[in-house]
DNA sequence: ACAAGTCTGTTGTTTTTACAACGGAAATGA
DNA sequence: TCATTTCCGTTGTAAAAACAACAGACTTGT
């Protein structure tokens, strides 16, 4: 666990607080931790959780599979980004998708009662956590309304578009990589990936962007 | 202002404070009030906020407008729920979307710096405030993601079937009114209104549900 | 190095959606 | 009350997406 204190300390979530600080904290937070061979499930649609997660290694998608077998990827988590917020709440009910690890992954654990109710110990950097907590869900919630964004285009082409030139803005580049192979994306798009490959190539052909395998360069006349 | 308070005891941010205490959190939260007649904007894209609010009266939607001008209605506020709780954090860049009055509404302001560090004055209840905040946002964040599922769907009935049976799950019964008119309820999924019209029509055929205006009933072949 | 498997682009067919246009019913407002 | 506007269903056509199937390039593991 203690290896993980200098990744830990660089998360938004511990942002502005000192690794000795973190380490306390571990013990304040009850910390647990576990690790995840690729595709292997971190959490499964149904189940019930109270914990907040911390992926400190790995990839991770937050994704659903409907009854006839559509996938539909709903967020991606980098190593150092927190997962599970949208259940702190004791009422949230069932977890509604499933979390699956895409790369070997290490997940951190916490007690989220912990982290909400004022600390008994009351740890130094408490309030500090809890304020960056708040912004992290904050931040979140805006990335769905993005996403929601993308997935509300009528076409494929808009959706690629909206997608494609949100990672460019995010980038602060057009030229970037991105996170997913082809099926993947359209299974974050929720569209069909011929369709999309196809779309794709349609766009390269018109000049409007170049790729290789998952980086892409967008031209000028790509605009949001 | 002071009659507002019995409502805004009433509401998730407030849950369990009681009405004098209520009141003397205005002061400290530096609460604004202001109205909106139907077809007003409260907020509109691209302009910055740094304020909590909640919807005393009316009904609200969480909208956008695309360039070609198709619409897409991300959220419904209803009256007592919160809104703005993704631009909390100081980072939080320009909105995203317009804010628009659908209904004669009131809206109460909160200064959010006031909600999140730690009252000077240490008024009785900030804490449960502080808490009731987190769960509303948790619990926003997985409206959000329930919406994606929604939009996820790759077709018009699919997409109908699954906001409809959550609307009755929701309502714990089968039959119940949709806050949404055609029009909007098309926007709401993003989906062409004629094309959703005639789809509903078919499934009504077919004997799936019934509908009169926006109140359904929802027919026990009608699963998730 | 080789075999098996994965990833990506391509094409043709079928299904679905978007779009435009219209008419009747209902609601609104003067 | 009457005129106007909004709402909703309906239809036909054009456009787009889903689907299935395949081939070549690239990876992976043995």
């Amino acid at each position: 666990m203690k290896k993980y204190i200098p990744i830990l300390k660089r998360t938004q979530l511990f942002s502005g607080v000192g690794e000795e600080d973190v380490g306390a904290m571990l013990g304040c937070l009850q910390a647990r931790l576990c690790e995840y061979k690729k595709g292997e499930y971190v959490l499964r649609q149904g189940e019930h959780t109270d914990t907040l997660m911390v992926l400190a290694e790995g990839k991770l998608h937050i994704q659903r599979d409907d009854y006839w077998g559509n996938r539909s990827i709903i967020n991606m988590v980098s190593a150092g980004e927190m997962f599970g917020e949208a259940y702190v709440a004791p009422e949230s009910g069932a977890l509604m998708n499933d979390v699956l690890a895409v790369e070997d992954s290490t997940v951190i654990f916490f007690d989220v009662k912990r982290i909400i109710t004022v600390c008994p110990t009351a740890c130094r950097f408490h309030s500090a956590v809890v304020q960056n907590l708040f912004f992290a869900i904050s931040e979140k919630n805006r990335r769905l309304v993005q996403k929601l964004t993308f997935m509300s285009k009528r076409s494929t082409r808009e959706k690629l578009i909206a997608y494609l030139s949100e990672e460019a803005n995010r980038h602060n580049s057009n030229e970037f990589s991105i996170p997913f192979n082809r099926q993947q994306l359209a299974d974050y798009l929720s569209v069909d990936r011929s369709a999309m490959s196809n779309e794709l190539c349609k766009m390269r052909d018109e000049g409007m962007l170049e790729f290789e395998k998952n980086r892409f360069i967008l031209h000028d006349d790509v605009t949001v």
